[in-house]
DNA sequence: AGCACCACCTGTGGGC
DNA sequence: TGCCCACAGGTGGTGC
């Protein structure tokens, strides 16, 4: 479910509404949902802590402690929902309920249960537990040239692969990367170490603007997504290829569907080459 | 290095 | 109408 964009929407909504709170002791309803350490410490030692602000590293929201990180990735179908006091949020899928102190809390539904969380205690531990192979955040942290510079040292690589690839960097998914190679007019089969410097420079671009617009939109809401305050966002009613197959492309050519890098893939065959 | 395949889960939609 | 299969926004492991 969500990529970079959906992710960045949740952390933004997020800081405000719980910045300077503090966590009781949760309620673990899946325990394969906490991912480290074992449950029943984790719970233990999430009571008590206090939010000072939340960050993101590619799909990772990392919710900056007192002491230490708490991390979560949402997979496929994991949402995150801040409920005030008075409202507490069920649903069949609900794995995890993070309380407040003042009586709010947030609620982790995930019907595919393949989100996870992690509770870890120094930077060593982040690093160790969650983001050993994730690579600089694609948005935040790459700069152009050291893309392009990248690419060459991939360039056997399938581009839409590469760009999915986490620890290469980390934000793409299949939405966001479709996007970006027909914005850029890319073939996604193609590898790495053919693409042009002006291609590269564009696709960087591409990715860029795919990534500002998806956030400015609030997410793509497919099915599962949802935003920290429980809504849908307007990002699927932009996309120009995903999901897509059988339409015109505004060229008039009709988008076609294929398998590249095992994932489902939607490109213009006259746009993109 | 790069990639194909399977696993982890549950639900939905299309074809027959 | 109902059943079955393919497929779904992600990632990690294995093995070629």
């Amino acid at each position: 479910m969500p990529e970079l964009p959906e992710v960045e929407v949740i952390r933004r909504d997020l800081e405000p509404l719980v910045g300077g709170k503090t966590f009781t002791r949760p309620l673990i309803h899946i325990p394969t949902t906490i991912a480290y350490p074992e449950p029943a410490l984790f719970a233990a030692s999430l009571s008590g802590r206090r939010i000072r602000s939340i960050c993101r590293r590619g799909k990772y929201l990392l919710v900056n402690l007192d002491h230490g990180t708490l991390a979560i990735h949402l997979r496929m179908t994991g949402n995150l929902v801040y409920r005030p006091e008075g409202q507490p949020g069920e649903d069949r899928f609900l794995r995890l309920v993070l309380p407040f102190t003042d009586g709010s809390a947030l609620y982790y539904s995930d019907m595919r249960r393949f989100g996870r969380l992690w509770l870890v205690e120094n930077e060593e531990e982040l690093n160790k537990f969650v983001l050993r192979r994730v690579g600089p955040d694609i948005y935040n942290d790459l700069k152009k040239e050291d893309f392009i510079c990248m690419l060459g040292q991939r360039s056997r690589a399938c581009i839409k692969g590469l760009l999915l690839d986490q620890g290469f960097a980390a934000g793409m998914g299949n939405i966001y990367t479709d996007e970006a190679l027909f914005l850029s007019g890319i073939d996604p089969r193609r590898r790495a170490g053919e693409i042009t410097k002006a291609e590269a420079e564009k696709l960087y671009d591409s990715i860029i603007k795919v990534l500002r617009m998806g956030i400015k939109f609030g997410g793509t809401t497919f099915r599962d997504y949802r935003n920290a305050r429980g809504a849908r966002g307007d990002f699927q009613a932009k996309l120009k290829v995903y999901g897509r197959r059988g339409e015109h492309c505004r060229c008039g050519a009709v988008i076609e569907k294929t398998t590249v890098a095992g994932r489902t893939t939607c490109y213009c065959p006259c746009c993109q080459k």
